[in-house]
DNA sequence: CTATCCATATTTTTT
DNA sequence: ATATGGATAG
């Protein structure tokens, strides 16, 4: 047999060996997707049907691509390899393409475009709400904005959109236009528009078309449940010359409905593609077969689906735990303590085998288990919520080096014109704005207007000219320095730093580092020879899965991101109505099917032990309220479970005498954690945070709950110390060990 | 024009 | 509970 094809299934041989025409992939959870996929890359550069620049693999994140790519290179010897393998997101690959030709277009569009996060997108919709005189509170700028992107992603323009006498749709329409105008003067595209542009060059440049067709002659697509309709008709013109499409997913882990994916995609493609043969993976190799038992039920609920029911020779298992807690810290710390538990417990196995994951709904869960864990001391890594590239200081120090390159870039001119304050008000800016969009010209051209004529009063006009000289002295520097140099000249000429280092706070030192790591990601980016432009295009597709650390022994995400990764250890916490299904989702049937699936995907992270935990009491807006168990537990097989009463279940809060906390609360049957018979002492009540863990302080005074502050990392709390290593937590960077002679640290000041 | 105070809404999920 | 935005004062 061909190597490449050992240790595989026959329905996964026959995945990557049917490398003719059209293959749809159904693969359950855990069945060893990406497998199938890297292994069909190895073996058609193995076969030599293609060579690597001939094949396009589309993954769902950026790190997932790299991770595939290595995969492959792994496999393959590099003399089957000469040629770049293309595996990327959707978005990668359409900046790419547009890059290269967006020209075509000759309008207003160039290749030089900026793209426009979620964020720069929202100030866009706000500020076009602004200028139409609509109300924010009757047209909630977070709605128009959704309302838009789905629009452009059916298809529409503003053009198609009938006038309405319905006072929301028309105002929809209007922004919608005048978003779409702003958007062109800026020669700025939202991530919709990648993608929509794309399709668009495509259609109207045959030859731009047929080159990709010619060139990929070999198409993978993972995760197809979740591609749009944008993405769908780019896969079309990449397969009109040839059909040698190979697309893998799983209808019921489609979890991406809000960005406009559309399920018919996988459903109807046998349907898109007569010729498709369709290829069932439906043996799990992932979970014990209590998992999956418990998988297939919480499935089986949902009514539009075909039925499709997953096996596993894998053990039995342990029973799935289902846990009631007080409220929600109780809930963290019970998570906390069952992780350290059970990675003591396994101490003498690989790391991989000890990893731990604890999944929720929404992002805001994330601090309790942030805050348990440092008490506890478990480093931990957060994936998600404010990543790196989200901080303002970072957005700030790339809004300036985005206007470089693209002065009409408006999102980019917003942020920084006053910041730091240079004396550009309110009504500075409201001239410029009037003249703006009277003119339809961009911010930029607009304050050159301005500054030619004289009309401007004295004030504003030396603010805004010291602005304008200030970016020309620095546009001065694209060409020759380094992007590190650059970025230096950045933060140091427009005042940024003196800013910083004048507010003193420890928030602003800690921006300061920031920038400084930011500074040292652009001198890596320098290193590989990286441009300007690619470097903001990266920073702007990040996804924060991508800077995922594989090693972390414990990560905390929402189940989104953690689609396609696995774990021995999974925790799926606030399994509570409103939250899980969550109250928004509720109210439609498919978007409670949505839910469902969602909570599938959840349970099918779990390789051997799953926990479900729910908290009794949680705080919503700042008020303590009463919880309902979520529907989804009443969907699990009773059988499976370590508990099977949810109702009722109260548990005290046990304290342990030195002040550790224990988990408040446990399932039915278990003794509490208690050393000696004193009575439970009450629980520190909120506002009076934990202790934190009593270890001996280490020969420099560095004790744990100590605020340091890291030449590198920043502003940080210690939240282990032993065996002369410290364990600092750094806010949104997880945490890292330090040797604590060596380790540059000063203690700082008790908040 | 900036700084400060107070009211108000805010929580799905992400390329 | 916290972040944002508007109003007010300096």
């Amino acid at each position: 047999m061909h190597p490449l094809l050992d240790g595989l299934n026959p329905e996964q041989r026959l995945a990557v060996t049917t490398t003719d025409g059209p293959l749809l992939v159904i693969a359950g959870a855990g069945s060893g997707k990406t497998r199938v996929i890297v292994h069909r890359m190895a073996y058609l550069l193995d076969q030599g049907l293609a060579r690597p620049e001939q094949i396009l693999a589309v993954t769902f994140t950026n790190k997932a691509a790299l991770e595939m790519k290595e995969r492959v290179h792994q496999l393959v010897p590099p003399t089957r390899r000469r040629g770049e393998l293309l595996v990327s997101t959707f978005h990668s690959f359409c900046v790419r393409v547009l890059r290269r030709h967006l020209d075509r277009f000759g309008g207003t569009y160039t290749r030089d475009f900026t793209i426009y996060d979620t964020d720069d997108q929202g100030r866009l919709v706000k500020a076009c709400l602004k200028e139409l005189g609509l109300d924010e509170k009757q047209f909630p700028p977070r709605m128009i904005q959704s309302a838009i992107s789905a629009a452009k992603n059916r298809g529409d323009t503003p053009d198609t959109l009938p006038p309405s006498s319905d006072p929301k749709r028309d105002a929809i329409v209007r922004t919608f236009r005048l978003y779409e105008a702003r958007l062109a003067a800026a020669n700025a595209l939202d991530f919709d528009d990648l993608l929509l542009l794309t399709v668009r060059l495509l259609r109207r440049f045959p030859d731009v078309a047929d080159d990709y067709n010619d060139r990929f002659r070999y198409l993978l697509i993972d995760e197809y449940q979740d591609t749009n309709p944008p993405q769908f008709n780019l896969v079309r013109l990449l397969t009109q010359r040839q059909q040698n499409l190979c697309v893998v997913g799983d209808p019921d882990q489609s979890i991406y409905k809000f960005r406009a994916a559309d399920i018919r995609n996988i459903l109807d493609f046998e349907r898109h593609y007569p010729q498709a043969k369709t290829i069932t993976l439906a043996r799990n190799y992932r979970s014990t077969k209590t998992i999956l038992r418990a998988a297939n039920a919480v499935i089986r609920h949902n009514r539009a689906r075909r039925e499709k029911s997953l096996t596993t020779q894998n053990a039995t298992g342990e029973p799935i735990r289902c846990v009631v807690a007080p409220d929600a810290e109780a809930e963290a710390d019970f998570v906390v303590g069952e992780i350290i538990r059970w990675q003591r417990q396994r101490e003498h196995l690989p790391e991989a085998d000890t990893r731990a994951a604890v999944l929720y709904r929404t992002n805001a869960q994330s601090r309790l288990f942030e805050e348990a864990c440092r008490r506890r001391g478990l480093p931990y890594v957060l994936v998600g919520g404010f990543s790196f590239y989200q901080r303002a200081e970072i957005k700030d120090a790339l809004a300036y080096l985005r206007l470089l390159l693209n002065p009409h870039d408006d999102a980019a001119f917003d942020r920084i014109v006053n910041v730091p304050a240079r004396g550009i008000g309110k009504a500075t800016l409201d001239i410029l704005t009037a003249r703006a969009s009277q003119t339809g010209v961009s911010r930029w051209t607009a304050t050159e207007h301005l500054l030619a004529e004289g009309s401007l009063g004295g004030r504003a006009l030396t603010a805004l000219s010291s602005f304008v000289s200030l970016m020309r002295g620095l546009q001065a520097m694209v060409e020759g320095a380094t992007l590190a140099d650059l970025l230096q000249a950045v933060v140091k000429r427009s005042g940024y730093l003196d800013m910083l280092a004048q507010e003193g706070t420890l928030e602003a030192e800690s921006r300061k580092q920031n920038l400084e790591e930011l500074i040292t990601a652009a001198a890596e980016a320098d290193e590989r020879g990286e441009s300007l432009r690619a470097f903001l295009d990266q920073a702007a597709l990040v996804a924060d899965t991508d800077l995922l650390v594989e090693q972390a022994r414990v990560t905390l995400m929402t189940i989104h991101s953690a689609k396609g990764l696995e774990f021995p250890l999974v925790f799926i916490a606030g399994l509570e109505e409103d939250l899980f299904p969550h109250a928004r989702a509720a109210v439609d049937p498919e978007e409670l099917e949505e839910e469902r699936r969602l909570f599938y995907v959840a349970v099918t992270r779990a390789k051997q032990q799953l926990y479900l935990t729910q908290a009794e009491r949680r705080r919503v807006y700042g008020e303590e309220k009463p919880t309902d168990p979520s529907r989804f537990l009443d969907e699990l097989p009773e059988d499976a479970l370590a508990i099977s009463a949810w109702a009722g279940v109260r548990a005290q809060t046990a304290s342990a005498p030195d002040g550790r906390f224990e988990p408040a609360s446990r399932p039915i049957g278990e003794t509490p954690w208690r050393r000696d018979g004193s009575p439970e002492p009450r629980r520190a009540r909120p506002g009076s945070s934990a202790r934190p863990m009593a270890d001996a302080p280490d020969r420099q005074g560095f004790k744990v709950g100590d605020r340091v502050e890291h030449a590198t990392f920043g502003v940080g709390q210690i939240v282990r110390v032993a065996d002369g290593k410290l364990d600092i937590a750094f806010p949104g960077k997880g945490i890292k060990r330090f040797v604590t002679e060596a380790a540059p640290l000063t203690k700082l000041a008790r908040r």
